[in-house]
DNA sequence: ATAGTATATGCGGATATGCACAGATTCATA
DNA sequence: TATGAATCTGTGCATATCCGCATATACTAT
């Protein structure tokens, strides 16, 4: 039951929940687009991100410099369940809402212009 | 959105996990049927389930000296989400079989035999 | 090599959490 | 009022969590 619980345990923290339902909604997004959608600092974001991805909630593409972080398949029926959860319940959520308005103008630097 | 992570948190405990999807597929249960149920002394549980209930998730009933709980109404549609969940989710899980053997032979100290 | 961007991590400190034990309630009954 | 059962709570302790800062790593391009 520990494993259920944890899977709870790591949605149960603001910052991540805000995370893990942008990827719910949005799909692959790499770290700094998603420090600039949640408008926190970037280590605070990628410490959260190594959370998750050890939980088995997200996993992660290289491509080059960028690390692009997106949800995994979920592994069992409860995961499966929550990610439904999160995409139909919190997809409407002020913040989250707030959240995706940012990432649609988030840039990195290289990426500017 | 803190409300919401605080409804996955106190989700992510094996014992409050334990107790209310109990409560999910037993319906109201008095805290000593819980503990027998999930074999844990009774302070802790009473604990977790203050808990769970300053959280909304539980709520309770009175009966002389026997204070039964049960699942709260949902308040939202996340809360209505992640009940479905655990019933659908985890009735079948095997620690959550053993409890429910165990709460099936429950008993206070007045009520046995 | 050097510089620069993106990402990750070691560290210290403040706060929160879970536990066990003991004791305090609350209520029913004698 | 006195006893006992069911439940709750104060306390101390060990551990976990989250944060910010500084630094380290990984990669690209000059």
């Amino acid at each position: 039951m520990q494993n259920e619980a944890d899977l709870f345990k790591v949605l149960g923290e603001p910052t991540r929940l805000r995370l893990v339902t942008l990827l719910a909604v949005e799909g692959e997004t790499c770290v700094c687009h998603l420090a600039g959608a949640l408008d926190e600092p970037d280590f605070k974001i990628s410490r959260h991100l190594a959370i998750l991805r050890s939980a088995g909630v997200v996993e992660t593409r290289r491509e080059g410099t960028w690390m692009y972080y997106s949800l995994a398949k979920p592994k069992g029926r409860l995961a499966e369940c929550l990610q439904a959860c999160l995409r139909d319940c919190l997809q409407e959520h002020r913040t989250v809402k707030r959240d995706l308005k940012r990432l649609s103008k988030a840039s990195c630097q290289t990426t500017e212009g």
